[in-house]
DNA sequence: TTCTCATCTGATACTGTATCTCATCTAGAA
DNA sequence: TTCTAGATGAGATACAGTATCAGATGAGAA
């Protein structure tokens, strides 16, 4: 087994631990990024052509409810699913050239806290869009 | 005309204004919450049975893009409108019972100063959503 | 007012993600 | 090893949203 961590948590929330459940786990871990269940079963299949389709998604829903996994929602309505970690996804969007920069989710925490305090939410997830120019094209615009 | 605002909105930003659209945009307003595009054709129906439903759809996005409304992700894979006027950009929403409040701009230029400051670029607009429970669901959800 | 045409509407078909059903299989306990 | 609650695989289904297209119409021009 690749990771016995994840076996463990598994085992931990009265869970089976079976070899599909092992395999979507390891390669979610592999993948080291955001992913979605059909990218997983696609990926997987190569190996395993008898991999359900439907195991892939129940089995990461069954990682989330037992804390391996961390479910986020993508723009066009799709699910990623990332191992362990949540992992935000704040933008800093240059109109100009098109490029784009993750902004660090150290910038947004403090306000999450903030807000949390003055509203009495409790904030599961947020989005942070900044646009403007980056230092290229606001040097262009200004020679 | 409920709202003769939206109208001049539409007009602004080179749309047409057409009873459908007036009537899409007045059932956002009255909502005062956020609905899906779903919702607001079902209750639009009663009053209007030959409403498309591909033109519900097609005016909260054209009702976005004119800075009327705004989008946020609901769980489920559902978009979830609100109305919004366009200098506020911020929300807070609740995934419990749909309430969504305005975060201030204050809350938001700290962090795009230092944004600014680390990474060269120059901010023109800013949008923060933050997706959570109200203070009322939570109390709910723990008796 | 009437004309004109770009664009909007409504109906329908389609796309893609996710869920449900059910017959079969199996992990884990005894 | 046997037993059984729960997992799997395949296919059907549900549902939000999009694309298409013929016909209708808003809004500026004449």
């Amino acid at each position: 087994m690749h990771d016995p961590r994840m076996a463990d948590r598994l085992r931990h929330a009265g869970e089976r631990v079976t070899p599909q459940r092992v395999r979507v786990a390891a390669a979610l871990e592999a993948a080291r990024r955001q992913v979605t269940a059909q990218e997983l079963w696609e990926s997987l299949r190569g190996s395993d052509p008898s991999l359900g389709r439907a195991t892939v998604f129940r089995t990461l829903e069954t990682l989330v409810a037992a804390g391996a996994a961390r479910r986020l929602e993508q723009d066009g309505h799709v699910y990623g699913y990332i191992a362990c970690r949540p992992e935000h996804h704040h933008h800093l969007s240059c109109v100009g050239c098109g490029r784009v920069e993750e902004i660090d989710e150290a910038f947004v925490a403090p306000v999450a806290e903030r807000v949390e305090a003055k509203s009495g939410f409790k904030i599961d997830d947020a989005r942070l869009d900044f646009y403007g120019r980056c230092a290229r094209c606001v040097a262009a615009a200004a020679s």
